[in-house]
DNA sequence: TCGTCAGACTGGTCTATACCAGATCAGCGA
DNA sequence: TCGCTGATCTGGTATAGACCAGTCTGACGA
């Protein structure tokens, strides 16, 4: 069926329509959350099987140029957000200065246990009391991540009676006069697993950037161990040591 | 053909063999760089074909879990890599200290000029002169990495006459009194194309970690810009603030 | 003994097709 | 006006083949 372009010969068809789809976005004939046509229209397009079409947009999409949003269609990525984790306390306020619209929701608020694992991360016992925060957070509408955060309530007595549908920061220095000290970050990329990649609305084994955080307040107390499950596409991350 | 088990109807066939794989995986059926069965016979295994096979396959790799050597075979990925980018300076010491074996080769070394992009990432002004280094990295016998290094011939004269099979951070401190100062990271999850996917041996595609850094020494003056494509499955990020 | 070369084996790419399940939307009916 | 319904769209999953291009191995010959 599909004539073999001249001189072309050694490079793959899907990466030849990967090709084609890069340039359109890299000239800004596709703009950032514009739908690309379906796959069935691609492949008709390039001349080609449906198969091969989802080769191209899986490239696109590892690469971080394409994002899909279930049954709905491939879109093109914004840019990635600027993420300082040794500085940035407020999501919100990182969005919002890099001109986006940040959003966050509360999924549940657990008062539970420490775990063997979280004894290790956070340097407490295997028992202590520890209130489990999950949140996702979008920015304009779309889930980039979701968190598990654990608070201590040692530190932080009636935390989990509070609204989190805020800056958790910014509560913690307003009530509880905690100056965050941050520390160890920790974090490499893997797969979005279920029940991480169900939360975000994206399908098990969409590729993430997986990071944790460690705080204490300016006295060296643990305050809170926090666990990100981030989009890989949707972050860039920078850090700057004097 | 392929018998549904009862109870799992909604979890997809290629997951179910993902998981199957992962449980061999995690019990340490399968250790570190053994190699799985072939695609074909995983797929008469589990009575399936190799399209969904490699679906299984594909998705373990994206979790970091094995890995694939050039039509040898896929393999179960080692231990990440404990990396503290603001703190490791010798990727050999780094290396040999978590008990691996470390390896390095230089790919090419070219005196060449600062260009555009160059000028914003070093401050030096376009058309400066540079040395361009090229070099992979090996642990365990695996190439895990490819670095472009840009060295600044005005603070490092003679630099293009060394041997760069060898620590660049001992080089650069025994022969001219170097004393490297972190500085500015940055980085994020994307896919390892060409001519970098080429030159560690593995498919455009392949998920990767792009990491850049900026190095001064104790003066302020610029040293180095380092640029570096990991696979994804190699590496843990540190950072540790205070 | 050692190098070479054919053949078997591996993953890499591709066609053609099918059915499923969630998302969307126009249009109908209360 | 508003909610429901069904048709139609989307991607998600899966089968059943085919041929290609490196890798490896073992047998053979110098």
């Amino acid at each position: 069926m599909q004539e073999r372009l001249v001189g072309e010969g050694t490079v793959p068809l899907y990466m030849r329509v990967r090709d084609q789809l890069a340039i359109q976005i890299e000239e800004g004939a596709l703009t950032p959350n514009t739908r690309l046509p379906s796959e069935r229209i691609l492949a008709d397009e390039y001349g080609t099987t449906r198969v091969t079409t989802r080769l191209a947009l899986a490239q696109l999409e590892a690469e971080g140029r394409i994002y899909r949003s279930n049954r709905r269609g491939w879109f093109v990525s914004p840019p990635r957000l600027i993420y300082k984790p040794t500085q940035d306390y407020s999501f919100s306020d990182n969005v919002t200065s890099q001109g986006r619209v940040p959003a966050t929701e509360t999924l549940d608020v657990t008062p539970t246990e420490i775990n063997a694992w979280l004894a290790v991360k956070t340097g407490l016992a295997v028992g202590d009391p520890i209130v489990w925060l999950r949140r996702r957070r979008q920015i304009d509408g779309r889930s980039v991540l979701v968190e598990n955060i654990y608070l201590n309530p040692k530190r932080l007595p009636g935390i989990e009676t509070y609204d989190f549908n805020r800056s958790l920061w910014k509560l913690l220095r307003e009530q509880y006069g905690v100056e965050l000290q941050g520390k160890r970050i920790e974090m490499y990329p893997t797969a979005l697993v279920d029940p991480q990649a169900n939360a975000i609305g994206v399908t098990a084994g969409t590729a993430g950037l997986y990071v944790t955080r460690c705080s204490h307040d300016a006295e060296g107390c643990f305050v809170e161990f926090d666990e990100e499950f981030w989009l890989h596409d949707a972050l860039s991350i920078q850090v700057e040591v004097n």
